[in-house]
DNA sequence: GTGGTCTAGACCACG
DNA sequence: GTGGTCTAGACCACC
């Protein structure tokens, strides 16, 4: 799996990394239990600094995606459901973009488009690899 | 129309203001026409520095929400409908959520519920005030 | 209020950091609303790297000791009692030592006595300085 | 008697295996003259290194807890009431959490019961195994 | 080899 | 002036 980032964006690089790696799972890309490239080797990758990738890895094991194998680094942990507040911080999230959404005169429907094809996109990246 | 800011969390207070303004745009508490409160008025109200209301009304105006008047102040524009910029920004904003949903085990028909409440929520708070 | 650290024990200077300043919240040298030093200003204090400090506060923002004030740094929260988690915390934590005292065949009361002594001195260091 | 280990989480494997021997001392489930399973033994069935376990053995060793044979391993030793030193150790150790315990607004009565129903579980676990 | 800690210095976003 | 981000390099604990 590729990560890419991108320098000149006003993005956090960790958190691109962070996002990355969120899409990866959801994706079917990286399966939980897998293991992920040691801080050293994915920040060597991608051209950036160790201690950038440590602090999205740290992020991604505070959210509950990874967890850290003291023997030998960073697993994807296998998630169980409680969406309760993801889905209240989601709805304070995602309250702006509806808003803009309405100022812009984009109907409903094409916006719950947008979310399908996004929803597609991911599950049907189909499994490993 | 009350505008309320929360000065820890992660979250620009010029960004804040911007998306409540955007929001009371949406939910028709603020008419295209309308005048804005003025920067200082704003900002003692709230309760923080003027250049942050500033920059919230710079980028409202930069996106098209707010027409500046050296004399008169801000006021709501009318937005015209262009939603091809809108919309492929909107895929990569929502795409990390996305992810995140399906790695938390939340179903599609959960995410659009939230998508439609949000919609319904701005769109029915009813006309002027 | 005081900060010391041991720079040769074992302990990370972060957390040392952190421990006191809960001993300070605890013995009421730092009250409910009050401005911690700047990170700057407590590292030059201290003798340590600005981001070390950095580490201790955002450690205990994250315990909800602290909340951080976009405006003005970082402010002493006003804590919520909700001890059940941390119960169940702290007798793990308190399990190897309980452990030890048998070991080394301490009386219960010694070691009861030793908790009671603790949280006089605490709790008698008095208000404000 | 037997050892379980963490591989996430922040304690080290090495402290986790010497924390649940003294436990096993405490609660009587390992007597004094008895022997510990040999480092390798040990080793294969929690399915660590062989160093890792040497080191708990050590510090085991050297806190008194263990003595260590060259021809037949290790073996629980008798402990001698000397709790001088320990005492001033124990109360810099709970100081942290007596002062978080404070903070967190939990009493003290609740405190000295999570104390106590440590030792009673830990001292009626019952004798050998 | 792994991640964790600490240091140092630079730049930026925010207010 | 505040904290946040990123970089760079060193050392250590752990396995």
């Amino acid at each position: 799996m590729i990560i890419e980032v991108d320098f000149s964006g006003d993005i956090p690089i960790y958190t691109q990394v962070r996002d990355q790696i969120v899409i990866g799972i959801a994706s079917g890309q990286l399966l939980p239990g897998e293991a992920l490239p040691s801080v050293r080797r994915l920040a060597a990758d991608i051209g950036i600094n160790v201690h950038t990738v440590n602090k999205a890895y740290a992020i991604l094991r505070d959210e509950g995606f990874v967890k850290m194998d003291r023997r030998s680094g960073a697993k994807i942990a296998a998630m169980t459901k409680e969406d309760g507040p993801f889905a209240e911080q989601l709805k304070s999230r995602l309250c702006p973009y509806i808003a803009e959404a309405i100022c812009r005169q984009m109907e409903r429907e094409d916006f719950q488009d947008i979310v399908a094809s996004l929803f597609n996109q991911l599950e049907n990246t189909g499994g490993k690899k």
